[in-house]
RNA sequence: GGCCCAGUAGCUCAGUUUGGUUAGAGCGCGCGCCUGAUAAGCGCGAGGCCAGUGGUUCAACUCCACUCUGGGCCA
């Protein structure tokens, strides 16, 4: 069993296509979670999506940082159970449906039937289930998608049921009014998301009425005659449901005279409503003085049992347009509710339902609200009341559905008592772990702290139903808990097949134990975010289904992560319910998800046409290039700019660059039929033991930041480790170790070495691209896949191997990386190529800056490595590199800084003035002085900062303070050797065009008319006939040949003629 | 109107926690090199008022205040 031969045309998308199959066949998902079963559990929740849309990519981007923390725990010694959910109710289904059907209202799906409703309602859920699957499965997201939670089965109702009933027995649910934007043509409220919807510019009337003062102003004891408020709305039906005027309690507002009249105006505000010089100030107030005071109503069609007609002080209040004081109906908005309520103010509906005014309102009744305005703006006008009518451009909210003006509207709802265990919330909050931190102080803290109760009812169809059932009669209520309990109440059997939806569940009726009437179901359903809130216990079926022990291994989940915009959808609900039930929160970490923005960093919108299928960058770059991208672009919590060219270069850098390094070790270990064995505990070469140091360091490294929720940070690590690290600098430095024909230590040492490091970066890029691991997992294990293993997922991510981690080492690598650099870059400078051999280099860097040991380093073998990279003969360390370099000296900012303050431009000047030769009398003394207002002051050598410039006719090149000095002289020896290199390389070509194996042996001809060429050739024959596996060299033209070349090498003409060897 | 995040090279991002020597990388671009891992690789170069203004400091990309731009949340 030999490694596969790399498959240079296998694409990405067929080698995910290959694995996702392996792992079906062998049911690879079931079996890594058999095998963990017994370990210590890493609880996950996931949060169900609705499948009755597509997936999108912000979708892929979210899976895949649960997938990857799903993984990496699996892979560090957890059983990681992962099952699904899909959140099934809610308005978006109705909506979609109503769409489907073409129903216009709420009173059309009545006409319709709401069993018959409900029915497509839970047929359209899982519509797109298919595309959900298929991405789930594709992305590689493992997921227990057969054992799916599904929020609308009797089970999981019945468990909401439970939590319900647990807040009503505690008293925690009660009925209560709340203002929400309500269409009145179709009879229902509307969610935040469908009025965002229906915007638009719209022509209001912008009026200012006055309402005249009843109480003594401020400081005064009788009511001033012909004084008023002056007033601003754009609603003036909302006039006749006012119960109180809110001013700023920290503006200042003004009595002014305007023609004979005195009016109460916010300062700000004066000139634009009256005009600059047309009044006249009579005194001033703050807002809060002007609390308390009353007003005679605009209109009065009944009596209120509140106090009514007050000035109250209210934060909100804005000098942006209007007059400072706003009028007050609690009715109608929410922020007027809010107050209402802050000030026990009554609350008048003069608007029914059904958007008319009521009866009661005699002059108006019957009016359709809006059409109301004008006739109310007429009868001001005869009272005299009317100021000033202008007209408004402004965005309002339309119905999306039926295009009729929206309004604030006072529904009566059923309400949790949230904030009556507000303070636990924000303590269990404190406890969590949130990624990126602010989420949890700031966004979702603030949240917490300003706690409304929860209005859970919906007078809608398609969600659970609420399980509270009211008497006619005596106003008792009672919450059903279970089915169970449903069946004892009521008297009646439930069937086998029970269906806890409307409109089955309101068959069932219980007499009231109190007044022995009739109990009916209140008709509402509940709010779906108390379904997905109550996951935690709802998809064990809990109590009924689970026993408590079971539960609390299960609860809570270490780790749960959505979108941002969750904050206050399942963050919330999930803390709220779990905080209720159990007094402590259902998840410990919380990964929020920042959105997807396209490449120019704008949201991605279906109008903006610029949504990206993440099907299409599936199918042409693969899954697992996406999912990698992702997650190394920016951390998940950074909104990501999505740019397919992002992936395509992901796929070329990243994964090209590791399959090729699989295919070079494949190529040779094929050949070889090298058996995997683990790292030796001693290592002979250099570069071994630093790649195996290096590897260890990342294992380090890795494992610290994915326990920290850092997987860009990981996945960085491992980008650089790949690219450079492994491929570009152990491989590249050593495929001379395995073109040797034959086995020996040497060989073997870097096979292992190669074959260990490229397993450990299938393992720890597993969680990020599971199938791209497991695919060369799966090759590199092929000798010994009993020993292995069937999967790289059912492997432990290896623990560091501390005593393999040589510091010192890396360390001098990276200074040898860093020489290499240098002399490149200087021979570049010197236009000489690599092949020609150089003499020397000189190396200066001041020991003390350095995080090297020079002067340990110097006699390093590693520095070999140096010379063969760069192609000299020798390395020298100068300390004293006066002859091709100058010395500069810069102060120590950090140390001196300290030392000497204000006064550090003097001691800039005064050691930038030393000279060189100073310099280096400095250094070997260890002893400088300077002159700082007359007065002389000691410097010790890490006080100053010595750098050193080039002196011709050295080819240099610096760093920071590590300077290279190349000595380009060119010896005939030396020239000799380079017409060898180059020869070697042209008959390398020739090879290649022949058409021959890298193994063949070859004979030789190499014929030229230049003596000088022919007679460095002659000298090196030896090595040029090893370099390329010539048996033997001729110096001249051979008959047999089976291929020549003509060449130049310096201008001089070279013929390379060669044939294969016979064995 | 309030709050949060971001603004560093043409693009994508490090660096900012703890102020201190010459602010880095990848991609792209230009020039050159290399060629038995080869739809790769290497080197060099151009490209930065570190969004702006003010402040603190001997010293600010880094700390503070304000402003601007983009994104988000709330109202």
């Amino acid at each position: 069993m030999g490694y596969k031969k790399p498959e240079k045309n296998l694409h990405q998308t067929e080698l995910e296509t290959q694995v996702l199959k392996f792992w079906d066949d062998e049911n690879i998902f079931q079996r890594s979670l058999e095998i963990s079963k017994e370990l210590p559990r890493f609880n996950f929740y996931e949060g169900p999506p609705t499948a009755n849309g597509k997936p999108g990519v912000h979708h892929v981007i979210s899976r895949t940082v649960k997938d990857i923390v799903c993984r990496y725990k699996a892979m560090t010694g957890h059983y990681v159970e992962r099952k699904a959910g899909w959140d099934t109710h809610g308005l978006p289904v109705e909506i979609g449906v109503e769409k489907e059907l073409n129903l216009k209202s709420k009173r059309d799906v009545l006409k319709y039937g709401v069993e018959k409703f409900n029915k497509a309602c839970r047929e359209s859920v899982f519509r797109y289930l298919q595309d959900w699957e298929w991405i789930t499965r594709r992305i590689g997201f493992w997921l227990d998608l057969d054992n799916a939670y599904i929020t609308y089965n009797p089970e999981y109702i019945e468990s909401v049921w439970w939590i319900l009933a647990q807040y009503f027995n505690k008293g925690l649910i009660y009925q209560g009014y709340k203002v929400l934007p309500y269409c009145p043509r179709c009879g229902t409220g509307l969610s935040d998301h469908e009025v965002a919807l229906g915007y638009r510019d719209t022509e209001d009337p912008s009026i200012y009425v006055t309402m005249k003062i009843t109480s003594p102003l401020p400081g005064e004891n009788e009511v001033r005659q012909d004084t008023y408020f002056l007033v601003w709305t754009t609603t003036p039906w909302t006039l006749l449901s006012n119960v109180a005027l809110a001013v700023h309690p920290g503006y200042e507002y003004l009595l002014v005279k305007y023609e004979g009249k005195n009016f109460i105006i916010v300062k700000e505000r004066a000139d634009d409503v009256l005009g600059e010089y047309n009044y006249e100030v009579i005194k001033s107030y703050r807002g809060t003085q002007l609390k308390g005071m009353t007003y005679r109503p605009l209109f009065k069609f009944s009596e209120t049992e509140k106090r009514a007609w007050f000035v109250i002080n209210a934060d909100y209040v804005t000098t942006e347009d209007g007059t400072g004081i706003v009028h007050i109906a609690p009715a109608f908005g929410r922020e007027d509710f809010e107050e209402g309520e802050r000030w026990n103010l009554p609350l008048l509906q003069f608007v029914d339902d059904e958007g008319l005014i009521k009866p009661e309102v005699k002059p108006f009744a019957g009016l359709w609200f809006k059409n109301a305005d004008s006739e109310i703006l007429k009868d001001l006008k005869s009272r005299g009341l009317l100021f000033k009518k202008e007209t408004v451009v402004h965005s309002y909210p339309f119905c999306w559905r039926c295009d009729s003006p929206l309004i604030q509207y006072a529904r009566a709802s059923w309400y949790i008592q949230t904030t009556a265990y507000k303070d636990e919330m924000i303590h269990q909050n404190e406890k969590m772990n949130w990624y990126p931190p602010q989420i949890g102080s700031g966004r979702f803290g603030e949240w917490l702290r300003n706690n409304i109760d929860w209005a859970i009812s919906r007078e809608r169809f398609w969600g659970t139903p609420l399980n509270i059932w009211l008497c006619d009669n005596c106003e008792h209520k009672l919450a059903v808990e279970s089915f169970a309990q449903l069946e004892e109440l009521s008297g009646q059997k439930l069937p086998d097949d029970f269906d806890p939806h409307k409109p089955y569940v309101d068959e069932y009726t219980i007499p009231c134990p109190e007044c022995g009437e009739t109990m009916k179901r209140t008709p509402e359903v509940i709010d779906c975010w108390f379904d997905s809130g109550s996951m935690p216990f709802a998809q064990y079926h809990y109590p009924f289904g689970i026993s408590e022990e079971e539960f609390m291994k299960k609860f809570p989940a270490d780790f749960i992560s959505e979108g941002v915009d969750q904050t206050r959808g399942w963050f919330y609900t999930l803390l709220a319910i779990s905080t209720f039930v159990k007094g402590q929160t259902s998840y410990k970490t919380c990964v929020s998800i920042e959105l997807v923005l396209d490449k120019d960093g704008q949201k991605m919108s279906k109008s903006k046409g610029n949504v990206v299928n993440p099907v299409d960058v599936i199918k042409s770059y693969g899954a697992d290039p996406l999912r990698w991208y992702f997650i190394i672009t920016s951390p998940p919590w950074l909104p990501t700019k999505f740019d397919t060219d992002g992936i395509a270069e992901t796929l070329r850098k990243f994964f090209d660059t590791f399959r090729n390094t699989y295919n070079f070790f494949a190529l040779y270990a094929d050949i070889d039929e090298y058996t995997p064995a683990p790292i030796p505990g001693k290592l002979d070469n250099i570069m071994d033991r630093w790649l195996v140091s290096r590897l260890q360091s990342l294992i380090t490294q890795y494992r610290e930041w994915m326990d920290d929720y850092q997987m860009t940070k990981a996945a960085r690590e491992i980008n650089h480790f790949v690219i450079e690290e492994l491929s570009n600098w152990y491989v590249r430095r050593n495929r001379r170790r395995f073109w040797t024909s034959g086995m020996n230590d040497d060989k073997l040492s870097a096979y292992t070495v190669l074959w260990n490091a490229l397993v450990i970066v299938c393992e720890l890029i597993a969680p990020f691209a599971p199938m791209t691991a497991e695919y060369f997992w799966r090759e590199l294990t092929e000798p010994i896949r009993q020993r292995a293993g069937d999967s790289v997922h059912f492997r432990e991510i290896p623990m560091p191997e501390k005593n393999y981690i040589d510091r010192e080492l890396e360390d001098n690598m990276e200074f040898v990386i860093k020489l290499v650099e240098l002399g490149r870059s200087a021979r570049n400078s010197a236009q000489i190529n690599v092949r020609q051999p150089l003499n020397k280099i000189y190396v200066h860097c001041p020991a003390e800056q350095e995080i090297i040991d020079s002067a340990k380093i110097e006699h390093w073998s590693g520095l070999d490595i140096v010379l063969n990279e760069l192609n000299v003969k020798s390395i020298e360390f100068v300390d004293d590199a006066s002859q091709f370099m100058e010395y500069h000296a810069k102060p120590n900012y950090k140390i001196l800084g300290k030392k000497f303050g204000s006064r550090m431009p003097q001691v800039k000047a005064a050691i930038e003035s030393f000279e060189s030769d100073d310099l280096k009398q400095g250094l070997e003394n260890n002893q400088w002085h300077i002159m700082i207002d007359g007065e002389e002051h000691a410097l010790t050598e890490d006080e100053l900062i010595v750098e050193i410039k080039a002196r011709h006719p050295y080819a240099v090149a610096e760093d920071k303070n590590i300077t290279v000095a190349l000595d380009t002289t060119i010896t005939d020896e030396l020239r000799a050797e380079g017409y060898a290199r180059e020869a070697v390389n042209r008959i390398q070509n020739t090879r290649k065009s022949a058409g021959l194996d890298v193994t063949d042996r070859i004979v030789l001809s190499l014929t030229s008319s230049d003596d000088e060429l022919l007679s460095a050739l002659k000298q090196h024959s030896e090595s040029i006939a090893s370099e390329t596996l010539a048996t033997e060299i001729k110096f001249t033209p051979i008959d047999e040949a089976h291929y020549s070349k003509q060449w130049e090498i310096d201008d001089k003409k070279l013929t390379i003629a060669l044939r294969k060897a016979r064995k």
